[in-house]
RNA sequence: CGCGGAGUAGAGCAGUUUGGUAGCUCGUCGGGCUCAUAACCCGGAGGUCGCAGGUUCAAGUCCUGCCUCCGCAA
């Protein structure tokens, strides 16, 4: 069995995940490359991606360039002279000179079983859509926006208590062992499957913006469930009471109820309280939320100090 | 220096405009009512009003600086 010599391309946790796994798998990696230092949060503060700490943490050196379509690129990838590029969530297209580089190819993780729900944000569009289940999928990468060819799938089923959070960790975890397990199969020497996609059954999974999270209470109820489960713990679903403020749902549950959607059914300060809000269909029990400006919290807690009303619109 | 909101009792909030005895709801403790209670009634404890300076006879409130939390934008 000989190790190839890999390259890691990756940005965010679930890339930490499968890198590390990686190494305590018992497989070197030559080098990672991940995304430049953004701005981050309120004060625009020049923050590394999570890979690049970790790498750093590993003795692992790091590349950031700022684009892989120069010669700078393509000489530091000879120099390199990978015979395995493994993608995770890297967030940079790899042109063709990087994909047609290794011995073994480039090899990508995917959080979805493909083809559906190719592209930015494949968790979040499953659970929004009441998929019953997703998975991971490990492919060749190829020209286009996860289009390779498979070489394994793994599925998981999708609960109606499943949050973005939840599913992401299951997913990490059996994404990255389902990456060892290829890794290890190419350095026993053994050929992988190969199984093209059906563009057919394609589905492609837009990256999240600002309105896909407003919560439109003409929806119903279940919809509602779905996305604010999708977006849970970033960045949440919110709705805009009427003073204009927005107000993020942390934890909600749909339940039966009938009336104006957006208007306040019932209220409950009984344990973490209640606040149930009539949607188009059903209503949503709300449990826990985070008015703008304010730290989460629970439905007791905000009817303590802002009083509302049965009967009330938000 | 990207824009904005906020820090007051264990929790959630009002009070700051116009400086003058620290308030509300919940919780908590004690008592009462009740077959009983998470319900109701009475009473109590619990606060250096984020920190530090300044103005003033007097600062939660006005001025200056700082810390922390949060929303938007990137």
């Amino acid at each position: 069995m000989t190790n190839p010599k890999i390259v890691f391309m990756g940005t965010p946790d679930i890339a930490v995940t499968c890198l590390s796994r990686l190494l305590d798998a018992g497989f070197p990696v030559g080098a990672v490359v991940t995304r430049i230092d953004k701005p981050q949060g309120r004060h625009a503060i020049l923050t590394p991606p999570p890979v690049k700490v970790f790498a750093e943490a590993r003795g692992i050196p790091v590349l950031q360039p700022r684009t892989l379509r120069d010669d700078g690129f393509a000489a530091w990838l000879e120099q390199e002279d990978p015979d395995l590029i493994l993608v995770v969530a890297f967030g940079m297209i790899l042109p063709e000179n990087v994909i047609s580089y290794p011995k073994y190819g480039c090899i990508n993780l995917h959080a979805s079983l493909l083809p559906k729900y190719r592209g930015a944000a494949p968790m979040q569009r499953a659970i929004m859509a009441g998929e019953s289940e997703t998975g991971v999928t490990v492919m060749y990468m190829d020209a286009g926006l996860d289009t390779g060819d498979m070489i394994v799938k793994k599925t998981t089923p999708i609960e109606n208590t499943d949050t973005l959070e939840t599913i992401h960790d299951r997913l990490a975890d059996i994404g990255a062992d389902l990456l060892v397990d290829t890794v290890r199969t190419i350095a026993e020497g053994k050929p992988l499957p190969r199984t093209k996609q059906n563009g057919d059954e394609a589905v492609y999974a837009a990256k999240i913006e600002r309105e896909d999270a407003a919560i439109d209470f003409t929806r119903p109820a279940v919809e509602l469930d779905r996305l604010i489960r999708a977006l849970t713990p970033i960045p949440y679903a919110f709705f805009t009471m009427k003073d204009g403020k927005t107000v993020k749902v942390l934890s909600a549950r749909p339940v039966d109820g009938e009336g104006t959607p957006g208007t306040v059914l019932a209220l409950s300060q009984e344990g973490t309280g209640c606040i149930r809000v009539a949607c188009g269909t059903g209503a949503l029990d709300l449990y826990r939320i985070k008015p703008e400006g304010k730290g989460g919290m629970t439905a007791a807690e905000y009817l303590r100090g802002r009083k509302l009303a049965v009967g009330e619109a938000l």
